[in-house]
DNA sequence: GTATTTCTTTCTGTATACAGCTCAGAATGC
DNA sequence: GCATTCTGAGCTGTATACAGAAAGAAATAC
């Protein structure tokens, strides 16, 4: 679940299994492919071994998966995962807040805010979609740090790791008119001012997503990951 | 996070990483006690490749930690990581039933609350803890199903393994007393009655742990672990 | 033309080999 | 006696080898 601890020096199976994970998270393996030992390992120029170590990790990371005698294929894309995914950020996220918000310090909180500040300016001038994500996945994360539950960061960045291709497909350019950060702002306010009421119903507001937008998000997704492979 | 599939015929590396899992859920691989392959590997009989394939899995799964060039461990344990881990196991529970109430049919409930009868008779006559923890977790397990979320499963699957052990320890046999399983009767008719509220903070006061609890657990734990060792 | 079976090829699952690094303990200098 | 360096055993990290199983292609029966 926990991504390898960062201070080691990077072995061939810790730089393999955030490659792999980075290809399956943006379905360079298109769902539910078959991934060919041999042929990967030629590919990225390792032998077998440290592979499929990494990818055993990914599997049970729920990128991969794995059936004994096939090997590893992509996992599926569907939409019902990915709302199953969307409940699950939506469940840490407000579970985090509300530990947040009896937790942490005002000096914690006003730093996000400051952020959020800095932030903005940078977001309404970045027209890179990847971007714009990122800063978003930053600002959740950096709230739900505020809990001080590590199994939630950990959680959460699993998560938004396997929904980030969907995600970023979604994004609207539309969505980077002005004032697209004020559902943050509000967040923030609400959480400043220890309201769990406020906080939780515009945090869940804010991620919950409908069935519909889901299946919608997924069809884009398919047709992206298909053109984009002739 | 997910079990692997256990339809495929089970290879060396299923098993092991089962074994593995109960080995560091019990911590019978003490607490950040180094795991020596080779004579890991000896102890099994297999060979060290399968085995440090289930090891890496039990690293993403949280059982284990790994430092590169220094190989695995048995995860620490400590009343902080056990209250981040009883957080994420409400933040799933009371997620996954603001879902049930939503969603599940009244058949499908129904279907646990007889469930619940036949165990309750049971419950008061097993004397193994082991067992009692089980059918608990199993009721909540069920619980969790009727959101009909996926990821909501594996990651209570996930987290129950690994506070099984102090749960386990914590189970006063006071707790054994008639009117044990209340609790869940409670849980269950607010569910029945679709009252999120009463659902909500019944189940949550079910789960939460206090600190001194966690510290106190965790402690008998070590006593546990190192008693058992001499 | 379709379905079935056989056969070949390829891939997976596991063991083993070996290079390089880590760590404990001995030897040495102070 | 204490710190430091050296050394060697043992361990980890990766590559390679090989057996058995699965997938795909060719051939055959109908």
């Amino acid at each position: 679940m926990g991504p390898t601890d960062a201070s080691s020096p990077e072995s061939i199976v810790d730089r393999l299994t955030a490659q792999l994970r980075r290809m399956a998270a943006d379905f360079e393996i298109k769902p539910e492919e078959r991934i060919r030992e041999g042929e990967m390992a030629k590919r990225l120029s390792v032998s077998r071994t440290p592979l499929r170590e990494a990818l055993n990790r990914l599997v049970s990371e729920g990128y991969l998966t794995f059936q004994s005698g096939q090997g590893f294929f992509c996992r599926a894309l569907t939409p019902e995962r990915i709302l199953d995914l969307y409940e699950a950020r939506a469940a840490i996220e407000c579970e985090a807040m509300r530990h947040a918000i009896a937790r942490a310090s005002d000096a914690a909180i006003a730093a996000i805010a400051e952020e959020l500040d800095q932030t903005e300016l940078l977001y309404d001038q970045t027209a890179d979609r990847l971007r714009l994500l990122e800063m978003d996945e930053a600002f959740h994360m950096a709230l739900v740090r505020l809990s001080g539950n590590r199994e939630f960061e950990n959680m959460l960045a699993n998560i938004n790791g396997r929904i980030r291709y969907v995600r970023m497909i979604g994004l609207k350019m539309t969505d980077r008119a002005p004032g697209r950060m004020d559902a943050h702002r509000v967040i923030l306010r609400a959480l400043q001012a220890r309201d769990t009421g406020a906080a939780l119903s515009a945090l869940r507001s804010h991620i919950e997503l409908r069935q519909e937008d889901a299946t919608q998000a997924v069809r884009d997704a398919f047709s992206q990951i298909y053109v984009r492979a002739s």
